[in-house]
RNA sequence: GCGCCCGUAGCUCAGCUGGAUAGAGCAUCGGACUUCGAAUCCGAGUGCCGGGGGUUCGAAUCCCUCCGGGCGCACCA
């Protein structure tokens, strides 16, 4: 990042006494082989047509005005058509530590976002049961996109949308109902499509316990009523259990019933209704959605005067926005994009622009146990719970594997791997990086070898030799990776360059001796570095939700 | 039938606002612990980037088309 800027602010100020100005279109970037130099643009290409000269010319003599403007630029040649290749000084890699050091954990931190207002609802799975490990995906996704998004200077609150209010729910309250009366060998009609986990009977045993046989003598309508309060609540408190224990954070429950007492649906309606967009057909309430790009119009409320799910959506993100957040995400199961375009249809409708509303995608999490499939199925009953999951392989290594991933493909999740300490597993190799460092400081004060609390650049200067080199690029680079995870929305950049930076350390680690370097200066040098090192590799992982331990 | 996502090394996947010779981990094979933690490191091979067209000085990346896989297409949630 530093590097990015430094060079395009050098390259700008050549251009200009050229008469030039660096086009928007010019790219700066790390070439693709490292031996070119330590960045490459292709501005001259882009301004040959402008400068009336050919790009390999004009790029000879930008390079030659740049290593005369800027000291910290060892080197600049032309390659290829008119490519610019630059390279930094040793000294000016070295005053990474320097940049690290002081902003400690902090370092990475930007304010990309500043000012900005963003919202991430996710998981918001039906309390009617259990997390399963695919909601463990999507929570693990939207809580460390939060923390990236957070450190990247965004002002963030998180979401989670209970749908309280629909046919779901109902249906959780007649199964239970159905259980309790079946397990007090009263006669019931268990519902053909309802919840049959074992935790219904649970439930409705926890109701017995409570109390007894009171529901027989009410009304069906109240004892459902009754079942479905305590189930759902009773839920409910077991998945907000379920994310304290894997780190995943929510500010706000939001309730869909709330939304529809408070007659935030019906002013919605009645907004659409002014506006036109909604009308009346064969006793339903129309959205007409294709006006937006959807396909088809879409029913806000049945002929039967029930409201659909996409009605109480509409109004819920009107009330998003009315909060004030400049951008609202969504997580999202992948099984439901095709819902994508209408809720767009929605937003437009509500007079947003499109880029204020993203919906991140999660794909399925094929769950395997030593390279079999376990069966999941929530109708049947029968899934691994995010519970169980985390209380096998433990809250680390199930985060770092659902972060390791892009969110938009299907990620297969052995259950054997996942808890193995070994190779296959890459959080052991990213927190075995810390791990090691901090042994090295234990050893360090051992033997009475202190840091040194100022980063002298006499004492850095040390540290020129390639492997040093590669890996203050390394940290430099640290910014870059959070900066893209933040505009892209994707997380998994910052677990692939934790493990690139967990790569140059052991690498560095096995052929640098640190507390038994050749002299006290280069002890001091590596321990800087060291120190470096560690701080970005514990701000990575605090991104992802991961813990960085001293001792594994 | 229509729409969305995916197709990159034997396997699992990065790279996709176009840039130079396409990367990583695992697996395979061969090396390195009297020395700061070997949960590590070093070395070796591996590719019609699904196929075909197009745009461009330049395409894994953008457009079209076909093939293969997944998922959606309700007055369900």
């Amino acid at each position: 990042m530093r590097a990015h800027t430094t060079f395009k602010a050098t390259l700008g100020r050549v251009l200009a006494d050229l008469g030039l100005a660096l086009p928007e279109k010019a790219v700066i970037e790390p070439p693709k082989d490292p031996t070119f130099g330590d960045l490459a643009t292709n501005a001259a290409l882009l301004l040959a047509g402008a400068a009336k000269s050919n790009p390999r010319a004009l790029a000879a003599d930008v390079a030659a005005r740049l290593t005369a403007a800027d000291s910290r630029l060892a080197k600049a040649e032309v390659a290829g058509p008119g490519f610019i290749n630059v390279t930094f000084t040793p000294a000016f890699w070295q005053e990474t530590v320097c940049e690290v050091l002081a902003a400690g954990e902090r370092y990475g931190a930007s304010s990309l976002g500043a000012g900005q207002k963003v919202q991430v609802e996710y998981v918001s799975a039906n309390p009617t049961g259990p997390l399963h490990i695919g909601h463990g995906r999507g929570a693990a996704i939207g809580d460390s996109l939060t923390r990236i998004l957070r450190f990247a200077g965004y002002t963030v609150e998180t979401e989670y949308y209970i749908n309280d209010a629909g046919r779901q729910m109902r249906m959780l309250g007649t199964s239970i109902h159905a259980r309790y009366r079946e397990l007090l060998g009263a006669p019931a009609i268990f519902p053909e499509d309802g919840y049959k986990g074992e935790y219904i009977k649970d439930l409705a045993q926890e109701i017995i316990d409570a109390r007894g046989r009171a529901l027989l003598d009410l009304p069906e309508a109240e004892a459902v009523d009754a079942c479905y309060d305590y189930g759902m609540n009773k839920i409910l408190d077991g998945i907000k259990e379920d994310l304290v224990n894997f780190r995943v954070e929510h500010q706000v429950w939001f309730s869909e019933k709330s939304l529809v007492a408070s007659g935030a649906v019906q002013r919605s309606f009645d907004n659409l209704k002014a506006r036109g967009l909604a009308f009346e057909q064969d006793g339903a309430l129309w959205f007409r959605t294709t006006d937006f790009g959807d396909d088809k119009d879409r029913v806000l409320r049945k002929s039967s005067g029930e409201l659909t799910y996409f009605a109480s959506d509409i109004a819920y993100h009107d009330d998003k926005y009315r909060r004030g957040f400049d951008l609202v995400i969504d997580i999202w199961g992948a099984d439901h994009h095709g819902y994508i375009p209408r809720m767009r249809a929605g937003i437009a409708a509500l007079g947003k622009a499109p880029e204020q509303f993203d919906v991140i995608l999660v794909q399925l999490v094929n769950l395997l146990r030593g390279g079999a499939p376990v069966a999941m199925s929530t109708r049947a009953g029968e899934f691994e719970t995010l519970h169980d999951v985390i209380s096998e392989v433990g809250t680390d290594s199930a985060r770092f594997m659902f972060l390791s991933r892009k969110s938009d493909s299907k990620l297969d999740f052995d259950l054997e791997l996942v808890k193995q300490k070994s190779m296959d597993n890459p959080v052991y190799y990213v927190q075995y990086a810390y791990a090691r460092i901090s042994s090295v400081f234990a050893k360090a004060q051992e033997a009475g070898l202190a840091c040194p609390t100022e980063a002298a650049p006499a004492l850095l200067s040390q540290l020129d030799t390639p492997a040093d080199i590669d890996l203050l690029r390394a940290l430099e680079r640290f910014p870059d990776a959070v900066e893209a995870a933040a505009r892209t929305h994707s997380p998994h950049h910052v677990s692939y360059y934790l493990r690139e930076l967990a790569g140059l350390l052991h690498r560095y680690y096995t052929l640098n001796p640190v507390l038994a370097a050749p002299n006290a200066e280069l002890t001091s040098a590596r321990l800087l570095l060291l120190s470096g090192v560690a701080t970005t590799l514990a701000n990575g992982l605090a991104l992802l939700g991961v813990s960085a331990p001293r001792r594994m």
